[in-house]
DNA sequence: CTTGACAATGCGTTTATATGCATGTATTAT
DNA sequence: ATAATACATGCATATAAACGCATTGTCAAG
């Protein structure tokens, strides 16, 4: 059995049962508990598990995620995503951009939510279709491999009729002069129309990506009710945007 | 055997069963397990795999682990898929429909076919994206839940712009009189779309579907072009649909 | 047909990794 | 406080990976 394999056991067990004890484990996998031990001490130095005596808890209690270690959601992308659900409210039609964030939103949506969800990307389609009582809207196009997000023609013309409450919007480079950008020239125009096309929009910024810029302009900062980043941003950082009225919100621990 | 015929079983056994054991592959297709190693180690440099020490797993991406596990289909889909992927051909557009067993096909297209792949299946089009060569396009709509697939007027009306020189049917009954059917309204007007709109249909069917009937009618038998079985159904079951000039396909083993 | 260039493969050696066990230390429970 | 259990550490061993080199096979130019 190779490491990464029993490793990926133990994360999936954490996620099922919530606590991992290493005695038993090693006796059901058949190998020492020296090996548990330092699987466990590789996973919690990881970040993704929190040792404890005896064995080991899942770091985020609430993590009903399935993830594997290296797509695994930073811990400043789960605190912006825990932050970002607080905004979502009963009834409400949201838009939910492609991303490691909003994946990781989706994820964290309460059970009972009762909404309607509207997402370019598959890999949110199918964590939503768990909920049951989320209406899952998956908007159409062509697939853009690295960010599995759909783009295109057909992808901006079905959310021309789309007009939602809220839009969680992932964002690559964020500037206050310039506003949202990206790199991909069909993936800023998808953007756009899901920025036009609602009430209120929430920007999901990791800090390596304040004061940055991309070729493709998304939409000027004005268009943004919210700016959710992580807990530890400085002030100063954030002063630009919230003079231009801009409500700023920290990622929860 | 060739270099790159090696590495598309490595693939497909990968895709297949989570993991890759460098000895144990070198001495099932005996070569030395440098080359094994030298394989692993080219397709972790072209991002295709996770290489860990002793051999490989998936890069599992967005949709792995529990759910994936899931989707592990019998050895009998295994067949279907198999047979099914025979059909493929270079520069076809090919409509994909939801289900397990077309899910299968889509993880057993060879590595390098060039094609556009059409389909309504999220957990498809993540498995797709990894596939360099190949265009795909995601049609969007309502997400119906437990067969993870989009449904509704607006799925319809994307199909009804794309034609397809292949189309791989998932079919829930197939009987002599009734065609092809389906218990969910909705799916069969997308499945009788994605019908009429290819040149040539395969319905992937395992023994249990066959000479059975669901509410909703999809398509005559006529419409077909294939039926692909598992490899141990008796002809006797077949000869209704032989008789009617449909080519029938075994799974192969 | 021959020859040279090149890629692919296998083998031997060296280096790195993973695991289990023994020992001593820390933590928890009674 | 004391026993019981869990943990860290160092070490030995087995296994895997990397590297260099020799061999083979393929292809194209001469």
């Amino acid at each position: 059995m190779l490491k990464e394999e029993r490793q990926q056991i133990i994360m999936e067990k954490l996620r099922h049962e919530g606590k991992i004890v290493a005695v038993d484990l090693s006796a059901a996998i058949n190998v020492s508990e020296d090996t548990i031990r330092r699987d466990l001490r590789d996973l919690a130095d990881a970040g993704l598990i929190q040792r404890v005596h005896g064995g080991a808890l899942l770091r985020s209690p609430a993590g009903a995620s399935y993830k594997e270690r290296q797509f695994m959601s930073s811990d400043a992308k789960m605190d912006i995503a825990r932050a970002a659900v607080s905004l979502v409210q009963n009834r409400q039609v949201i838009i939910l951009d492609g991303g490691t964030t909003t994946l990781e939103i989706a994820r964290r949506l309460p059970i009972g939510l009762h909404a309607t969800v509207v997402t370019n990307s598959p890999p949110i389609a199918v964590v939503l279709a768990d909920y049951p009582d989320i209406q899952t809207v998956m908007v159409g196009g062509h697939i853009l491999s690295p960010s599995l997000v759909t783009i295109g023609a057909a992808t901006v013309e079905a959310f021309s009729n789309i007009h939602a409450d809220l839009c969680m919007l992932g964002v690559c480079s964020l500037h206050p002069e310039m506003g949202v950008s990206t790199p991909d020239y069909e993936e800023s125009l998808v953007k756009r129309i899901m920025v036009t096309n609602s009430a209120e929009v929430a920007a999901l910024v990791t800090v390596d990506k304040l004061g940055t810029g991309a070729p493709y302009t998304v939409a000027p900062i004005s268009d943004l009710t919210y700016i959710i980043t992580e807990a530890d941003t400085s002030d100063d950082m954030l002063q630009p945007y919230s003079a231009k009225g801009i409500t700023i919100m920290k990622g929860k621990k």
